[in-house]
RNA sequence: GCCAGUGUAGCUCAGCCGGCAGAGCGAAUCCUUCGUAAGGAUUAGGUCGGGGGUUCAAAUCCCUCCACUGGCUCCA
């Protein structure tokens, strides 16, 4: 029997059925037959030696290919595990595969510090050096099993084969000159053909990611097929550590995180000088949204979200923090949304009066685990940009496709790329399936009227429903979620929340929970690492720095600041040269440099340069000021006056 | 919470095979008054993360707690 094979270019080979990856590519030309490292089946990365036994779509995995870079990485992972056993011959190996960066392997029974990793290392460029050649072998699945009692006993492969391989007959082996490895492949031709090749971190993980199960050491490297190319990894990661948040939150003194208040974030002034335009930023989009702002406070008793339900579904995880005083239960808020709900609550409203939003910089907090505080990102204490929205059933549509292009055009006035995933129920959560399916398609159904991609993730929803997360990047290449638009059908139902409707009788609203920004000390954290440090003029802590060139225009300077109204400026009026002067101010990110001599002074003009290193002379203050102005109003992104300016002559 | 690593002056770090706590930057004072990325001198600044132990003697060795970093697990 014959089956189809749908190829890259569009055209389809029929091959006999069984024939392997690498068959079907010495039918296509024998050049790329040599040459096969893997296939690419259906979308999944196999090794060349697979069967094919149905009709599929197929590309062959060359040196040339990005999945080559896989099955380096997989057999790098070998060579680690070959060179741990060489080492350590008692440890068990769990499993290795291969990552967007490099590879790790979990194991067990062995007890490892930096010392022995380098020594591993070393081992494993011998390896490398040695040029083995990776071959594979079948194994009858009951052989594999006893293999793995008798000769090399490992619960871990073993409990693989049961579970995972249960359904086959064979599998596969991986073998490089004495080591062995079940392993469903792909690899590369030989331990040579790994040019560069580097153990990188160590970690606890848990097996198959359940902590409940037993703890293994799990070791991340990366390889690359040159030297060259694994310097530039490095260096990369590196350079990626310059842009880190609480790195750059520290040299411009933003904010801090003592010991005596883990997770919990303290705004300097020049932070807070950031956060508050943030603040203001969103107070204008929440107009825009129709939200009225209020406040509520931190301090609860319990009952309040025994009613919502947070207690349940939120402080089941430890992450409540409660106490009794005098014999009551207090907590401090986790979320704002139960306050608000009791807002909502307090009066009766007409079909007329929805929706009724209520926005609120809310602080609340949440006791993540210890191990999880993270600078800026993970925090314990933190100041949502909260709001939620009560609104009818047939407003849903608009509500939530009208906040979606609010978010829209907030992010991209930062120039930030934010990666949308729609959420779905998870184990713990309150409400009928129906409703969640209700709920998850009206915010689908605005995904898709806005045009914007999305990535479903199962099972990640808040309790009470649905969400629309907006994940940002990190240097790291972690991604947080930072805004989010949620719907909830349950809540309200909880709380028993209603309306008067057209008919006179009662009905049950809706709640849209949303935040734009997320929290203030992420997006903080976001803004960072997305600028390096360099904010647009308008978010720059210090926004204009005077730099007299003597002490002789002091007088001149201290003038000149007082007209600037409304912009961040100082004055360098410490005694010092220019150059100096100009480099501290490189070094605290000042997007702009007023600089003014004796020349200045007597012709009452000023000498300006920004960041960039761009100079302009014998400028009119007021012009300056007015352009400064109206960058600031319009967010510009970057200083672009000098810029401007120099365009004109 | 789990595994590994780290914690010394405001900041960045050296000292860590036990023997008087150091440097650079920053700060203060003084000199210099300077034209587009570091002028000079002097001075101040430390419970070496906290507690306990070993020792004649601990920043250094051991135990323990706290915090931070990278991951795991969990979430804006």
């Amino acid at each position: 029997m014959s089956i189809s094979v749908r190829l890259p270019d569009g055209s389809t080979l029929d091959v006999e059925e069984g024939a392997t990856v690498q068959e079907v590519a010495y039918e296509i030309g024998p050049g790329l037959g040599s040459d096969t490292v893997a296939g690419v089946v259906d979308g999944t990365l196999v090794a060349r030696e697979e069967t094919l036994d149905s009709d599929v779509s197929l590309e062959i995995v060359t040196d040339d290919s990005d999945e080559y870079l896989d099955a380096l990485r997989h057999t790098a992972a070998h060579v680690f595990a070959q060179a741990l056993l060489r080492l350590h011959p008692d440890a068990k190996l769990a499993i290795g595969p291969w990552t967007d960066d490099g590879f790790y392997y979990d194991i067990a029974h062995v007890d490892l510090d930096e010392d022995d990793l380098k020594q591993i290392e070393a081992e494993a460029h011998r390896i490398i050096e040695a040029d083995l050649t990776v071959d594979r072998l079948e194994m009858e699945r009951a052989d594999a099993i006893e293999y793995y009692e008798e000769a090399a006993p490992n619960r871990f492969k073993r409990e693989i084969l049961a579970e995972e391989a249960s359904g086959e007959a064979t599998v596969s082996f991986y073998e490089q000159g004495e080591f062995r490895d079940l392993c469903r492949g792909p690899h590369v031709r030989s331990t040579g053909e790994i040019g560069g090749f580097a153990l990188l971190e160590m970690s606890a993980a848990y097996w198959r990611g359940d902590e409940s199960n037993e703890t293994l050491t799990r070791v991340y490297g990366t390889a690359f097929p040159s030297e060259a190319e694994l310097e530039s990894f490095l260096e990369r990661r590196e350079a990626a550590k310059e842009r880190d948040h609480r790195r750059i939150g520290q040299e411009m003194d933003l904010f801090s995180i003592p010991e005596h208040s883990p997770g919990c974030v303290h705004f300097h002034p020049n932070g807070m000088r950031v956060r508050r335009e943030l603040e203001e930023y969103v107070r204008t989009k929440n107009e825009e949204l129709g939200y009225e702002e209020v406040w509520t406070p931190e301090l609860n008793k319990k009952e309040l979200w025994q009613k919502s339900g947070h207690l349940d579904f939120f402080g089941a995880e430890g992450e409540f923090y409660l106490w009794e005083q005098d014999g009551d239960e207090y907590g401090l808020k986790p979320m704002n949304c139960a306050n608000h709900a009791y807002l909502y609550d307090r009066e009766k409203w007409s079909y007329r009066d929805l929706p009724i939003r209520f926005s609120e910089f809310g602080t609340v907090y949440r006791n993540e685990q210890s191990g999880e505080l993270s600078g800026l990102f993970r925090v314990r204490g933190m100041t949502q940009d909260d709001g939620h929205a009560f609104i009818r059933p047939d407003q849903i549509q608009a509500e939530i496709t009208h906040t979606l292009s609010i978010i829209e055009e907030l992010y991209g006035e930062f120039g930030l790329e934010a990666v949308y995933k729609l959420e779905t129920k998870g184990d713990h959560s309150v409400g009928s399936d129906d409703i969640w399916a209700r709920a998850t398609e009206a915010l689908r159904d605005a995904l898709e009227e806005r045009g914007l991609e999305y990535e479903i993730e199962e099972g990640e929803a808040a309790f009470y429903g649905p969400k629309i997360g907006l994940d940002a990047v990190d240097v790291l290449g972690r991604e947080w979620t930072v805004g989010t638009v949620q719907l909830d059908f349950n809540i309200p139902e909880r709380l028993d929340l209603i309306y008067i409707g057209e008919d006179n009788r009662e009905h049950r609203p809706v709640m849209v929970h949303r935040a734009l920004l997320g929290t203030f000390e992420r997006f903080l954290g976001v803004m960072l690492e997305h600028f390096g440090g360099d904010f647009p003029t308008w978010l720059a802590p210090e926004q204009v720095r005077i730099l007299p060139i003597s002490d002789d225009q002091l007088e001149y300077a201290n003038a000149l600041a007082d007209t600037f109204t409304g912009v961040r400026v100082t004055i360098a009026d410490r005694s010092s040269t220019l150059g100096r002067k100009i480099q501290a101010a490189h070094d605290d990110r000042v997007p702009y440099m007023v600089i003014i001599g004796g020349n200045e002074e007597e012709s009452g003009t000023i000498s300006i340069r920004d960041r960039f290193e761009r100079e302009l002379d014998d400028i009119d203050p007021a012009a300056f000021k007015r352009a400064l102005d109206e960058e600031i109003a319009a967010k510009r992104l970057e200083p672009a006056i000098i810029e401007t300016w120099s365009d004109h002559e």
